[in-house]
DNA sequence: CAGGGAGGTTAGCGGTCGTTAACCTGGACG
DNA sequence: CGTCCAGGTTAACGACCGCTAACCTCCCTG
């Protein structure tokens, strides 16, 4: 992703506090008075921007679905080195995401069937794209694993990186690049534990 | 827990479908109409039982939490064997209580912020007593741990035990004691990769 | 300098939802 | 056999909420 240097436009700092919101009190328990009140605007003028209350949330969900399958991808194609060196660039990469955008990880697997049908099967085909690409590559490093279980692995070690939202407000975390590793460690310690590899 | 062979009362009834609703469709999202039709009475009937629909998430999650906490201490008190076999222990209650009960489990971290400030706290601290008995065991199991470090590991295997909402429905799944040995696999070996041994 | 669109505002409609009120009914029991 | 209460019912109220309507006001541009 290009750095951004600009300020943030309207509709980003729309999407950003709701995506705040949404995460603290659900989506039907934000209104849309709370929205506007947030980016200095007042309820109705969020209808300049979004369709309704309904689009915003189908944004953020796509949005964060979109990234992470893209990013996936991107790590996939460009890592240098074994599926080894591809699993860790994978695991960075998705922790890099938990850490930074702690709202969107609590929406992601909170709110979708909030969503039109349309956008919940476009939201799942994405998240589904990128578990697939997580089980091709944890099955190219341990072959012990059949398909099933290394699914049922990943949807695992994504319950363990996304639990980030628990571990305190960042600032009582050790230092994020502490809780980074540690998040690495305890998912490749995890994926190795489910190949049945001695963890004693 | 004793076994119960008697016919759930209606509160408990209520309570169980109270908690697949909210499960699926969040607190906000579920009218006292469909809690009511979904035991076979409608909406207002509810008041003979509960004093209003928040209620009903209260004592939900406050007996979530307790029972989390009376099993974790009676297993800590009970078990057999040294640190090891506590902490076998205690994953596979928290194992067989995610899988048995998710719609629980899903509600337990998803709904906290909607109750009552004194419900919240005693919640969160039932929570908290939970986690402090888990940190003990693994610190005495790996002790090369800090607290905050243990305490960090110890929510990130929750969130990876409590992931089995999204592990696809049960039947799908290759057998409940399959699932459940997997879970234990992982959770052994994300400690054992925490506290920094060797995981290759 | 006229004009128009982008981006606000407030007022208010219509529907939903939690809760209460008032009433009904069957069965336990003195 | 009368009575009373547990546990239902339907009607309706009041609050809230998403959204639209109508209007205003810069600022950019021909």
């Amino acid at each position: 992703m290009a750095t951004r240097t600009d300020a943030p436009t309207r509709r980003e700092q729309i999407l950003k506090e709701a995506a705040r919101l949404f995460a603290e009190r659900g989506f039907h328990g934000v209104g849309v008075d709370e929205i506007g009140a947030a980016v200095g605007i007042s309820g109705p003028g969020l209808y300049r921007h979004f369709a309704g209350k309904d689009a915003m949330l189908a944004e953020l969900l796509v949005g964060i679905s979109g990234q992470l399958l893209t990013g996936g991808k991107r790590r996939v194609a460009e890592a240098d080195g074994g599926a080894e060196a591809v699993l860790d660039s994978l695991v960075e990469g998705h922790i890099d995401f938990a850490l930074d955008d702690r709202p969107l990880i609590t929406l992601h697997d909170r709110e979708l069937d909030r969503l039109r049908d349309s956008d919940r099967k476009l939201v799942r085909q994405l998240q589904r794209q990128y578990v697939e690409l997580w089980v091709e590559v944890v099955r190219e490093v341990y072959p012990a694993l059949t398909e099933p279980t290394a699914r049922s692995a990943v949807h695992s070690v994504f319950g363990l990186l996304n639990s980030t939202p628990h571990l305190g407000r960042p600032g009582a975390l050790p230092g994020r690049g502490v809780t980074a590793a540690l998040l690495h460690r305890m998912a490749r310690g995890a994926f190795a534990a489910a190949a049945g590899d001695a963890v004693l």
